[in-house]
DNA sequence: GCCGTTTTCGGCCCGACTGTTTTCAGTCG
């Protein structure tokens, strides 16, 4: 059983009682479904080493889902789910990802016409039956034809470092105009997460009506969604919804945050909100009909009791416990990174020479870099064996002398064999500055037997980095099979440092695992992966995961020096 | 069903927009 199963499980019994009208429950299920999703830790394991006590000690777990899960774990299987979904033996999952889908809507096409998934719905929304359900028109059978095949093209999610570009061009032109005082991206983009759903923008203006006409016209738009007073949606050319809100100026602050703080900060703060006799909205926080903060979002955690966190941090994972007892860590900043431990150049699958990357790095205002390129058994990218890897050590002492202001440090992604031993003899890896592992074949092998393979590695002495450790790419593959709480624990003895790849779709190290490995004090490498000169700018979504992993600067090695990042190492 | 620096019982986040029901339910974030 895997958290997956069963937060899917969870998440379809709340639909299935909010269904069947079912009062509060369904925020129950679905509260417990979401921290168990990101909490990190696989519960097969808790309920293992500390039983139903251990799994109530999950938030939002109480007795009653606990002997759920506890049921689960032991029989494969939850009887109230089953009986529920006897009732609607529908594809919940599948009906509710379709955007203008919700409970109502499941109950009222399965009962009124028997669809029970999306190919069905699909079916009968051609055939033009849904128009005749009461409630339904026209355009709702439209919007929802157009939504189930958005989503067959785009999977819904978007990984960030693809579309931030895009996003960024486009607050700016809003910025640029002169009815525009303000223009802020909130939402999971300012969280910075791994992927995000769409992209919300404020404004401040007194000119609402001229900023809507501006936005809807730009060229990134395809079409309008809706539009409002102070709300308007589009769908990007780039398949991603846009939303911008025009807000006036003391309520920003108040809108910023509400806008950046995901839904459980959100609610989380609005009881805070309540239990000091205040309401808190987008348009501020409120005493009566008294408003009483909403310019910034600094002084709206300050009345509630907190200090103000980072945008990274807002999830409610702790940190709002963290920011009423000023616990809050101070996060690794944007600009901390001295290095970039990965590298890739033209000597394997890399775009540019030694030299290019290493003027590249520098442009970017790094100190140094280490050069990565593959070994022998990855043959597709023309890795290299022990002779190669001496005449490039000889190369870069070369390369070294023609460039100033960067030091070019020797390394290698040496492959991890089936076995766990490494395809380069200990003697010329004795020979490099810093050596980083990966596994790049097998990808299939059981749990056990991938870990006990990586950790084998990491027991090398000449191993000081882990590269990619689970190996997932965001939407196209899973990670391996691994047990993160034992390499995490094999890290902390080996003394080897685990890496935040910062390839927009790698993110690995995930931010769970940073923050259980920074949590240990294992030491963390956040690097580009680059295999072209401009992938050097990735760095910094690798610095969003290791700060939504609740990292600081002293728990990334190459935030110090290069000669202090070297004398770090095992 | 969960939770507690008001509570172990009695609460449980809040508002905009759409479509279509002419007064509001459903969905979304």
């Amino acid at each position: 059983m895997s958290n997956q199963e069963l937060v899917k499980i969870l998440y379809e019994m709340a639909v299935l009682l909010e269904i069947k009208e079912v009062a509060f429950k369904p925020q129950a299920y679905e509260r417990a479904a979401y921290s168990i999703e990101s909490f990190g830790e696989d519960v097969a394991e808790i309920y293992k080493k500390g039983g139903l006590k251990a799994l109530e000690d999950i938030p939002g777990v109480g007795q009653g889902i606990a002997e759920r899960i506890e049921e689960y774990i032991k029989t494969g299987r939850i009887a109230d789910y089953e009986k529920l979904k006897k009732e609607f033996p529908v594809d919940i999952s599948g009906l509710m990802e379709i955007e203008g889908v919700g409970p109502k809507m499941v109950k009222k096409l399965y009962q009124e016409l028997g669809i029970k998934n999306a190919s069905e719905l699909e079916m009968a929304a051609k055939a033009g039956k849904l128009e005749k359900l009461e409630g339904l028109g026209e355009k709702s059978e439209e919007r929802i034809l157009k939504s189930i095949s958005f989503l067959r093209q785009s999977q819904g999610r978007f990984v960030l470092g693809f579309i931030l570009p895009t996003v960024r061009k486009i607050v700016d032109s809003l910025r640029a105009l002169p009815e525009v005082k303000r223009a802020e991206f909130a939402g999971s983009i300012r969280r910075m997460q791994e992927t995000v759903g769409d992209l919300d923008i404020l404004v401040i203006s007194n000119k609402p009506s001229k900023v809507m006409d501006f936005f809807m016209k730009m060229p990134e738009v395809q079409e309008i969604i809706a539009k409002g007073q102070t709300k308007t949606s589009v769908r990007l050319n780039i398949g991603m919804d846009a939303d911008v809100r025009v807000l006036p100026p003391e309520s920003f602050g108040a809108a910023l945050q509400y806008f950046t703080g995901d839904k459980y900060h959100n609610i989380a703060l609005r009881e805070i909100a309540i239990k000091k006799g205040y309401k808190l909205n987008e348009y501020g926080l409120f005493k009566g009909e008294k408003l009483i903060a909403g310019k910034t979002e600094e002084e709206i955690y300050k009345k509630l009791g907190m200090e103000l966190m980072e945008p990274e941090l807002r999830t409610n994972h702790g940190e709002i416990e963290a920011a009423l007892t000023g616990k809050l860590p101070k996060l690794i900043g944007y600009d901390d990174l001295k290095g970039d431990l990965q590298v890739q150049t033209d000597w394997t699958d890399g775009e540019n020479s030694i030299k290019e990357m290493a003027e590249a790095a520098k442009k970017q205002g790094l100190e140094y870099i280490l050069i990565t390129d593959h070994t022998k058994s990855l043959a597709m990218t023309g890795g290299l064996d022990e002779k190669k890897l001496m005449k490039q050590m000889v190369e870069i002492d070369k390369v070294q002398k023609q460039v100033s202001g960067i030091k070019i440090l020797k390394g290698s992604e040496v492959n991890i064999n089936k076995d766990g031993t490494l395809d380069i003899d200990e003697e010329t890896l004795a020979k490099l500055d810093v050596v980083g592992a990966a596994v790049h074949s097998n990808f299939n092998m059981p749990e056990a037997d991938m870990t006990a393979r990586i950790i084998r590695a990491m027991e090398n002495p000449n191993v000081d980095i882990l590269f990619h450790p689970t190996g997932r790419i965001i939407k196209r593959r899973e990670p391996y099979k691994l047990d993160m709480d034992k390499v995490i624990k094999a890290a902390k003895r080996t003394k080897t440092v685990l890496e935040i790849d910062a390839f927009p779709d790698r993110l690995d190290l995930k931010d769970e695992h940073a923050r259980k490995a920074v949590g240990d004090g294992v030491k963390l490498a956040i690097d580009s992966d680059a295999h072209s000169a401009g992938h050097f700018k990735f760095l910094e979504f690798g610095i969003a995961q290791a700060r939504r992993g609740w990292a600081e600067k002293k728990d990334v090695i190459n935030t110090r020096p290069w000669e202090e990042m070297l004398r770090s190492l095992k």
